[in-house]
DNA sequence: CTGACTTCTGCGTTTTTGTGCAGGAATTTA
DNA sequence: TAAATTCCTGCACAAAAACGCAGAAGTCAG
């Protein structure tokens, strides 16, 4: 087999499976383990591959997995802040969790807005004081400096005494069997009494997060009226959600 | 499993769920948690994520940040700082304001103070959340957008039931004849409710605000504990003061 | 055809890298 | 304050890479 043929194979099998060990391909070409390293070098000094000890990766690999700048799917996270805001309307009393997405629809709320923004979510307050003609209302009680939420029996007892029209849930992981679950106690316990209260209860959450599950439970699917992701919803994904009885959006 | 591949398998974890345990992480990819930690050191070096003990954290989410406009008289500030801080030990609960003056004393808080502090103020929040041992307690209720505190009856109820150990107020006039005085009416009323809770009251005031008026009274000067300015106690100007039983430092 | 030259490949040796383990230090939690 | 985690350091071992070298193969001019 000639060296350039052997490139041509190992850059085929790079771009097809995103990695490559030269382990596995000095077997499958039947040459030597320096050879393999040879090609990949070159291959890795033309840019075409990337190498990494053990072997090489695609490039598109690291695209996806180590993005460059900013928030994580900002984009997406952007593409249902949208969606999300044509569910408020003037004079709603809205309540918000934190997380990135809520920021993100935070930052994209209609400046002509006029409602009530009740949340304990320390980045998201400072979101909604920039906004010039929305109410903010803060929830207090113990800050939890990991999440940067008010946390705690006070927190808890005001979020059960108020009666907003609609709640926004960020969602760290959804799934149709455990529903809506998340990894921080504390946070769990304030999203339970947050979506008690709630006379409609919307889940934001990156498709990336639906069908994933996190160790603790916040709620079941049935709490969950609306369910916003970046995909069209008539994606496959979301089938299931819908048949659950969820409005997809 | 390549090295790169797992690290980029972590970065999307943490990117996803905002956090990750290495003892999790440890388990879903099997390898050592040694191996783990090493590759969350690698992403903190990167600035990737940011390591903490037990896992790590997404960066977006960590970075609060809070427009600091050039800070007048900042040097006086830090003075009245210090001295201010020689008043707070170990486990006290502590009550303060908002305001530039307290901001400077938030910052200036040595590392190992244990202590609780409790504010309606959004910027002195975020300085306190800095901090690696004080507890941070906020007063919840709507927000002034001027002022970034907590204003309104919740805010003022939940002053009056708690009994600090000493309550700093950053103080816009102070005045033999009239008091402490303000010109935020829902300040006013704020400031007001903290210095009746507590046991002992102090004003951090530069120089330049002592001896001038507001419209708005929140005391009179019998209410105070204890002044502090940049100046020496024994300066004349503070001296009506002393004269008034005030303790000025 | 032949001999000098270049290119490619595989082999042995030395370095480097990646991983797990043991212990003691540090930090968190009860 | 004590117990339990988690972290760090040095170390051992294995896998992979780098390096130098030599033989094979191909190239090209005389």
């Amino acid at each position: 087999m000639l060296k350039k043929e052997r490139q041509a194979y190992i850059l085929h099998q790079v771009n097809l499976h995103n990695k490559v060990l030269s382990s596995s391909l000095c077997t499958e070409i039947n040459v030597s383990e320096d050879t393999i390293r040879r090609d990949l070098q070159a291959l890795a000094d033309d840019g075409k591959v990337i190498k990494v000890h053990g072997g090489a990766l695609s490039h598109s690999f690291n695209d996806v997995y180590f993005p460059i700048n900013g928030v994580y799917s900002q984009n997406q996270k952007k593409t249902i802040a949208q969606k999300a805001i044509n569910l408020i309307s003037n004079g709603m009393f809205v309540l918000t969790s934190g997380g990135t997405t809520i920021i993100e629809m935070a930052r994209s709320l209609p400046p002509h807005l006029k409602a009530t923004f009740i949340t304990g979510s320390i980045p998201a307050v400072l979101e909604y004081m920039q906004h010039p003609n929305i109410e903010v209302i803060m929830v207090g009680d113990k800050i939890s400096k990991n999440s940067k939420i008010t946390v705690g029996s006070e927190a808890i007892a005001k979020m059960k005494q108020i009666k907003p029209d609609i709640c926004f849930l960020g969602t760290n992981a959804i799934d149709t069997k455990h529903g809506v679950t998340d990894n921080d106690w504390e946070v769990v316990q304030l999203k339970k009494a947050m979506l008690d209260s709630s006379k409609k209860v919307v889940c934001l959450a990156i498709a990336e997060k639906v069908n994933t599950v996190q160790p603790i439970q916040i709620c079941s699917l049935d709490k969950i009226d609306i369910l916003i992701t970046e995909l069209d919803p008539g994606n496959p994904v979301l089938k299931s959600y819908v048949d659950a009885g969820i409005e997809v959006l």
